[in-house]
DNA sequence: TATGAATGAGCTTTCATTCAT
DNA sequence: AATGAATGAAAGCTCATTCAT
């Protein structure tokens, strides 16, 4: 129940937005009563918790799993750009409720969240560090901002990419890696 | 007192958000009544629109400006890049409620704007295309879904650059456009 | 409005008791609606504060008024448990209501009506001491204790005097005062 | 269980007021769950009843008591004024409970209740009229009032009397008997 | 004897909106 | 151009109670 609770607020938040979400809402679609989802979260707002934390600690767990497959910069980097962008057939809706409803959380509870966002774009960050002081990456690199542009680039296409399209997720991380890797200029 | 209104909302809704904002808290913070709002505007909505709607225009007016002054696409796209990335000193927080509010507008009018956001969106997919054409940049290029990479990067940057910081939005934007043309390898 | 507001508020919290009176039973029984209220109060809460402050007001008032008309302490004892039980004929409802739902104001308010109470308890316990140091009132008399007693004995009558019976709130005073002054034993 | 249930409940009353103290919070204060209350009362109100009965046959039984050990009235009147205050001190927030709450009992136990109080009140007044009667105190005593004037002083010890200060609970009822019989008033 | 899941009615409060003035 | 009183629908949340196990 609980979890039957948190994937439909899951379905509900992302096509309405939090606040737009009532508990009757979420409820009627499971054909329970308010009464059943205060016995399992003590706020509206807890639940919103719950679906950030179980996101976010997903993906820095397999962050992690990345880091340690391989020490070779080129492909780590290119494993953290796969897993987030075939994260979104997976998980968007919880993706794009992560990314635009982190603001309804409560202070301590953002707080946190954002803790963990921080960690992982760091993780990212040092991936590029590295890459820059083993010449594999340019020296003109900065890594905090090259991360950001990176998750800048790959958060969005959770606003627009379609998994199910032609293009497959596999297909659009390799698009992805090599424009950052080789940039758009022609060469000869 | 029509501005005043957009003015102080624009900077109420950023802070706490579109729905965490009531009419109250507008009018309260310009010390006027309800009734004042509503001589004004239809509906809370309409307000919304019209924060929307005077982004999104002006954003598209300075993209045509942009066009018409050069016809290098490699300036092009820098003009591009900065136009966004320094509006975040001047529109920034305008910027962050048009991202995050857009899904508060009615059918109507959210079709509206997601229109001209996908017109700015196109004529970036043009310049791209046009230099994939003149060889400026690589044959291989997708146009849309670099397109979509450069907004990412650039709209992602409303979210965590400080413009009073140490760096300046031409420095950001220029170190955008350098990431874009040139990428993150290293080459001899 | 405000003061319908109060008004029937006191009769329903008389007879049903704070928690047990929905804001819904008030303003059904005035033909308004709940937005009505909170147009005038913030909270419930507000409402029984504005019920319990102007009730010890008054009180405060009445008691400064009897003190400045004489001098001799048993005429303000006596004006004092007049003043206490003809109190009982023009507002023991709100009477009833301050004596019994002191603990539904929050920990700010709560403090500021106890304090307001203990005033009122101070200057009789003034009243009863300097009774004992012009020797009108026996030496061995402690005035903190006796004050309780007496305002036991007058606030009990909120619970069980009928004004409406055969005993006017006059006489009722009188007999009160009589017993104190004199005590029960008979003497020859 | 069923006594840790009634005293859990007392002091949780006391502290917080019946309608403000849920099953929830007993039940949690003795680590047991909802289900358990009810295989021992049917009802919130039963348990608030019990707290009531077996207070007020406590009070009525011990009063008998009192009575059958001495036929003279001042000692008689003496034993009832100390068995209530003593009382604070063993039985104080069951007291408390029971002059606030009786309003949440249902119309038939508040009756029985109620019937009970005056029960105790009834005898009270016959030892007075006893008194009257043996000219032990004056024949212009009224019983129903004076007894009202004794209840009301010792029920109002409850709220503002702490046994476990400068006085004991022997010395306050001492001193209000002698207050009632000797009276304020200095005598040569 | 006790649990835990579920109910449903009711609660206080919020808020966009209306409208006579 | 602006006010202030009022509305009504809906929101998040609480809680006594039920019941199969």
């Amino acid at each position: 129940m609980k979890e039957q609770l948190v994937a439909e607020s899951v379905r509900l938040f992302e096509q309405r937005g939090f606040t737009n979400t009532s508990l009757q809402d979420i409820v009627e679609a499971l054909g329970v009563t308010k009464g059943t989802f205060y016995y399992y979260f003590p706020t509206k707002e807890a639940l919103l918790m719950t679906i950030h934390e179980s996101y976010i600690d997903s993906l820095l767990d397999r962050q992690q799993r990345v880091l340690a497959q391989t020490k070779d910069v080129r492909t780590q980097l290119r494993h953290i750009v796969q897993l987030l962008i075939e994260d979104i057939q997976t998980h968007g809706q919880q993706g794009r409720v992560f990314f635009r409803e982190i603001r309804h959380l409560d202070e301590t509870n953002g707080a946190r969240i954002r803790d963990k966002r921080r960690q992982f774009r760091i993780v990212l960050e040092q991936v590029i560090a590295n890459g820059v002081e083993n010449r594999t990456f340019r020296h003109t690199l900065r890594p905090d901002m090259t991360a950001f542009a990176i998750l800048g680039m790959t958060n969005y296409s959770y606003q627009w990419y379609q998994p199910d399209g032609e293009m497959a997720p596999q297909d659009l991380a390799d698009y992805y890696v090599t424009l950052l890797l080789d940039g758009m200029e022609e060469r000869p």
